[in-house]
DNA sequence: TGTACACTTCGATGACTGTCTATATACGAT
DNA sequence: ATCGTATATAGACAGTCATCGAAGTGTACA
């Protein structure tokens, strides 16, 4: 659904935002990936998942302690996914999601001023 | 107006994101921050300043390159030196920003799976 | 003091999206 | 096959926010 934006796919050798001018459409793909981590619900989901063991979790799991409906997380769970931030395996009944870590790298690099290359 | 985040004024020492599972409370901090960069138009203001000489660019430059409005471009440098990831500065009729470093620093350590202390 | 300019604030509006309930699908066990 | 459980999808609704035009504030300069 959601596609997967290139800053994620293609990690930049430098820091894209604070480096150089982006044009509209650029910020637009920058801005579409941030929008994912303003969100209180993802972001729980996110620290859950990623503080789980082998940084997976099964999403029966993320439902009780994020205190929303089951609905709600799938939802959620289903951007992430999309847009490469988490993983998701499919284990009989039961879906388990993992953070995909050099995605965080890429919006993290994203971020920094210092060279990174 | 809006109140300045500990994320940004007291930046962790590790990545809170990533390591422990965040309490409704912290989730809520973090994701204010990230909306921040949600959206497309303060990413663009953020990339044209960080680009200036001195990563510093006066107000009256920033309107024609983004074509918004007057107003809506004020609306986001507040809402950006609110947060603490501009700073302002008055030089007579007019207003200049320049990027403070820190705040990205703190956001991008936010985001590394990795030891970073 | 008066005019011009740079910026900020105000109020309204339209679009987006997080959330819910209800329903559908998929899989395992009996 | 049938039932129970886990997850996904559909549709609706409410709250949020980016944006605009208009008006207000403040500074420089003649």
């Amino acid at each position: 659904m959601t596609p997967v934006t290139s800053l994620i796919d293609t990690p930049p050798c430098c820091a894209p935002v604070l480096v150089e001018p982006l044009s509209e459409a650029a910020a637009e793909e920058v801005a579409e990936i941030f929008k994912l981590l303003a969100d209180p619900t993802r972001v729980q989901l996110l620290s859950i998942i990623a503080a789980s063991p082998g940084a997976e979790a099964c999403a029966c799991d993320l439902v009780e302690p994020v205190g929303k409906t089951q609905p709600t997380i799938s939802h959620h769970l289903n951007q992430m996914v999309d847009a490469g931030l988490l993983a998701r395996e499919k284990k009989g009944r039961f879906a388990w999601f993992s953070i995909r870590p050099s995605a965080f790298v890429a919006l993290a690099s994203a971020l920094s001023p210092a060279a990174c290359c």
